[in-house]
DNA sequence: CTCCAGGCATGAG
DNA sequence: CTCATGCATGGA
């Protein structure tokens, strides 16, 4: 039977017209753990396909990645396919780029842990990195996340994407691409609102949308420095300090970016300002200092060890709980 | 029921 | 400049 047939109103669907049986990347990956860099809260669309499985969307391409124990080494490997979507002409190319694979993380995390306080704290492995997540979509998840639940968060950008996006078929059920910000520039505000379950973020979300859309020189804000790119983003309605570190690490990949939220501010009271609340310029100044150029990534591994051991109530911090 | 979530915009002092 | 308050929504 004519396979091209059940996609025929998709034309760009060339992996999905072709099945699923895509050649498989295998990549060597070091300490790279690909389930604490996706649960990391830096981006919320990828989610979970079997045991060791995740699926998402890179730009137009469906990505199914899994992580490959080896053997009796500690190291094991990714192994990467594309399963629906734009065939890119360089998978590996693109998986080493977007996983950030051809940088030194654990050197980078040697260094860190040099600061005596953060290493009682920070995992020995070097297992989340920064991803190099697409800028638009990075702008609105951020702006969405304020004030917000993580599970929330991800299902208001599910909503958005399957309402805005464009669908890309898969094995595995449709998936959509981000909207694009001209798509979102012209959404109306109600079913922002009601039908996506942005709340009273339609405004910001479509006006950040309309800005970026109306803005020609958006694709070059990648080339700015990181102060005047914070200025910029800034300036964008439903940005804020916090969201704005954000965009600037998460999407821009700025590792000397330091977002400070309520498990960072705990975090670096507990380790550094033991008897007050710092304000939020101290805390990143303190940063600044203590993990320099590369704070996002200090930050990160941070964030990790405090989110999975609170729960709420006081707590040991980790680190001084079994010892 | 209340409280909180990877905060922000706004207005008062 | 700093500080307080309201805010949509939904899970705990």
């Amino acid at each position: 039977m004519d396979r091209a047939s059940t996609v025929g109103q998709r034309p760009s669907c060339e992996a999905a017209a072709r099945g699923i049986a895509m050649e498989e990347v295998v990549l060597p990956i070091g300490e790279f753990d690909l389930e604490m860099t996706l649960e990391s809260g830096q981006c919320f669309r990828w989610r979970r396909v079997g045991e060791r499985g995740y699926m998402g969307v890179i730009g137009r391409s469906v990505i199914h990645a899994r992580h490959v124990p080896m053997g009796h080494g500690r190291v094991g490997a990714l192994a990467v396919r594309v399963v629906g979507g734009t065939v890119p002409d360089r998978l590996e190319a693109l998986i080493v780029h977007y996983f950030d694979l051809a940088r030194d993380y654990p050197a980078i995390l040697r260094t860190l842990r040099c600061d005596q306080a953060f290493a009682r704290v920070a995992p020995r492995r070097a297992g989340i990195h920064i991803l190099r997540q697409d800028p638009f979509e990075v702008i609105i998840s951020f702006i969405v996340s304020a004030n917000n639940h993580i599970p929330r968060i991800r299902r208001i950008l599910d909503r958005l994407c399957a309402r805005y996006g464009e669908e890309i078929w898969t094995p595995f059920g449709p998936m959509y691409s981000f909207p694009r910000p001209e798509v979102l520039a012209e959404a109306r505000l109600s079913e922002l609102r009601h039908e996506c379950g942005l709340g009273y973020r339609d405004q910001y979300v479509r006006a950040t949308a309309r800005a970026i859309a109306e803005d020609a020189d958006f694709a070059q804000w990648a080339e700015w420095p990181t102060s005047v790119l914070r200025r910029r983003l800034l300036a964008l309605e439903g940005v804020g300090e916090k969201v704005a570190e954000c965009i600037l690490l998460f999407g821009f990949h700025r590792l000397e970016a330091f977002p400070v939220d309520v498990w960072i501010a705990r975090a670096m009271r507990a380790l550094y300002f033991p008897d007050r609340m710092p304000r939020v310029r101290e805390i990143q100044a303190c940063a600044a200092e203590r993990f320099g150029a590369y704070a996002g990534i200090a930050q990160q591994y941070l964030y990790a060890a405090f989110r999975s051991s609170g729960s709420r109530k006081r707590q040991p911090l980790p680190g001084e709980g079994a010892e």
